[in-house]
RNA sequence: GCCAGCGUAGCUCAGAUGGCAGAGCAACUGAUUUGUAAUCAGUAGGUCGGGGGUUCGAUUCCCUUCGCUGGCUCCA
């Protein structure tokens, strides 16, 4: 809708607001800011010439985060009112919500929180309006500076700019691009979630700030229908429901980071596991198997001691020093060397599941996404620098056929070159184009990283969503041009001439431990069929109907059903409700009728019952159902 | 590694100003022979995460250490 189109718009300078009200806009009072030319703008920007407007209501994306960032600035006037000398830095939107980060005596904690809330609802009912004014940096940092607020300082003179935009609401003035709701009394639901300490600028070496994160929505009716998927999300949690289904525990007595496999868990593995030596058989992959300790001169060789000593584990064998490997690749490329390579030979697939350890930082483990050991399906494909380009895009299929088996949304990121790396400029711009261009080619659409490449070269990274919605990598592609040449990696080529190979690194799943982690959650437990480490139970009604249980037993075993037995003298009732919570996909009910045909009743998990059949019909649909 | 929170029976959780540690479920034993999400009864189960300190006395207060959770940083 345009402004101009009236003339008493066009004549005089008037609000967004009242120019929105003027163009008859609908619910006003859910508009918390307007788009000028598709411009972000708020709703007090004066408007005096003919203009393209658009309302952002409050529950559009952007509505949302304007929302959000003014809740943020609410919150941080409260907390400047109840803790004098506190120093403010930024408090941006996020997914759900918003943070703000502060430098106070000491760091804040959740009993604040309560007080900080109270104090917000006050501001908000006194329906404070925000207001923006421009001042020169100068000035900016004048006012700044009086006020002791040395982080605005030094963002505003890091921004460089002439001119800054100020947001004044009340008592408290922030540094802010905006834009902003019209006033805090727009501000209907919301609530403070954590504390959290925060790194100023992200930065470890600068000082730890201390955080505060809430959640805001457009009603109270949609701020508990969050709280109610997170607390839903929560029950899928996986380091709850892995060791509730007998699939992993963890020990504090053997140490974190460090996952102890349990039955059913050594089952689901080695399912996956088969599944994809299987499926790198079929792409042309050979399997292979390093050790895991080498000689730390190799790891010299390879660049590792140097750029990735901090997360390796080393020891000591007749006083020679070996590292445990925290990849895969050395062995793979000595293999690659062990003979002279025709140009027809390549390209060479390795595959292993290679079981590395790397000492990641106490703080970061987390359940099975984040631990100190864990198998990679890990392949190294090592081509002429002609075969790059189809070989990323066949690792880029394969990647698109796993994750569809498993049903997973995934986002792509290319990484660049980060500060510690080995190689030349052209390597790595030759090998970020081929990444790149692999991904164009197959249509995809993806995020840059800057600066998050391997130190050996750039990658493609591939995210899944864990049951919060956090982002874990799983997938990674990546290109190497350095360790062929570390290596002296040659292969004789058409002018028998020797040749520089180039080598991707890649894994699919990750690490089968964080891919089994999104998997529980993924799933909430209940597995498919061909997953599931326990496919069917045999549940018996009395014990006459035992010596029937027994050989179906016998007979689904023999036909390479996993399939358990409850022969338990208890009531169906309670065997059907710990089967349930099991998520075993089939229970077979087994009373007289059953034996009287020699069959089955199968129940779902669903609660949904199958008719009465015979074993052998029984097998043949769960055959069907495990491919 | 840093900031905050947490650690009581196998699990979920109570508990006290510092004075013999509590429930439900699970486990075990017995009875029951049962038809689609919990049969009944009884028994047993704990260095209150580990170590040190303060105290007549510590699960409780202090220090330290290990582990977990949510973030930061880092990463599959």
């Amino acid at each position: 809708m345009k402004t101009g189109e009236d003339q008493e718009i066009q004549a005089g300078s008037m609000s967004a607001y009242d120019a929105l009200a003027k163009l008859g806009v609908k619910g006003l009072d859910r508009v918390v800011a307007v788009k000028i030319n598709g411009e972000l703008a708020d709703l007090t920007t004066a408007i005096d010439s003919q203009a393209e407007l658009e309302p952002v209501y409050v529950n559009s994306t952007e509505g949302l985060q304007t929302l959000r960032h003014s809740t943020s600035h609410v919150m941080a006037m409260a907390v400047k009112d109840l803790f004098p000398g506190v120093k403010v830095t930024i408090g941006p939107a996020v997914e759900d919500g918003f943070y703000y980060d502060f430098d106070y005596e000491r760091p804040f904690k959740e009993e604040d929180l309560p007080k900080i809330q109270e104090k917000m609802v006050e501001i908000i009912k006194k329906n404070i309006p925000f207001a923006c004014t421009e001042m020169t940096s100068q000035e900016a940092i004048d006012f700044f500076q009086g006020l002791g607020e040395e982080y605005k300082v030094e963002l505003i003179n890091d921004l460089g700019a002439e001119k800054v935009s100020m947001y004044t609401q009340g008592s408290f003035t922030d540094l802010c691009r905006g834009p902003h709701i019209p006033s805090t009394g727009m501000i209907k639901a919301f609530a403070l979630t954590k504390v959290a300490g925060a790194y100023w600028r992200g930065d470890e070496k600068r000082p730890m700030l201390s955080r505060i994160y809430g959640i805001a929505f457009e009603n109270k009716k949609e701020l508990r229908q969050h709280i109610k998927k997170v607390e839903e999300a929560k029950k899928r949690n996986h380091a709850k429901l892995g060791p509730q289904l007998g699939l992993f525990n963890t020990y504090d007595e053997i140490g974190s980071g460090m996952i102890v496999w349990h039955p059913k868990g050594a089952m689901l593995r080695h399912i996956l596991e088969t599944f994809e030596i299987r499926e790198h058989l079929k792409r042309g992959y050979e399997l292979v198997k390093g050790p895991s300790l080498l000689k730390t001169e190799l790891w010299n060789k390879s660049g590792h001691f140097e750029h990735y000593r901090e997360h390796m584990y080393f020891t000591e064998i007749d006083e020679q020093s070996y590292g445990i490997k925290p990849m895969n690749c050395l062995a793979h490329m000595l293999i690659y060397r062990s003979k002279i390579r025709s140009y027809r030979d390549l390209p060479k697939r390795y595959f292993e599941l290679g079981t590395v350890h790397r000492h990641e930082r106490s703080g970061v483990l987390h359940g099975l996404l984040r631990v100190r050991e864990f198998t990679q399906d890990d392949a190294h494909i090592i081509c002429t620098p002609q075969q790059l380009n189809d070989e990323i895009k066949g690792v880029l299929d394969f990647v698109r056929d796993i994750m569809g088996i498993f049903e997973f949304d995934y986002e792509l990121e290319v990484s660049t070159r980060p500060e510690k790396s080995i190689g030349t400029d052209e390597d790595w711009d030759m090998a970020t184009n081929a990444l790149r261009n692999a991904m164009e080619d197959s249509h995809l659409q993806y995020d840059i990283n800057e600066g998050d490449g391997a130190f050996y070269g750039p990658k493609i990274d591939v995210k899944l969503k864990d049951a919060l919605g956090r982002r874990w990598q799983c997938s990674t592609i990546q290109c190497d041009f350095t360790l062929p040449e570390r290596f002296d990696l040659v292969y004789i080529d058409k002018d028998g001439k020797k040749h520089r190979p180039v080598m991707i690194h890649r894994v699919i799943l990750g690490a089968i431990e964080r891919f089994v982690g999104i998997l529980i959650e993924h799933y909430a437990g209940a597995f498919p069929t061909w997953l599931a480490p326990v496919q069917a139970v045999i549940l018996t009604v009395t014990d006459r109907n035992i010596p029937h249980g027994e050989e179906v037993l016998r007979t689904l075993k023999e036909a390479n059903i996993r399939v358990d037995a409850d022969f338990r003298n208890e009531k169906l009732g309670l065997k059907v409700r710990e089967s349930q919570l099991q998520k075993i996909p089939y229970m077979l009910i087994l009373g007289d009728k059953e034996c009287d045909i020699k069959g089955v009743t199968p129940r779902l998990r669903d609660g949904q019952n199958l008719p009465l059949m015979n074993t052998k019909e029984f097998i043949d649909l769960i055959s069907q159902e495990s491919k």
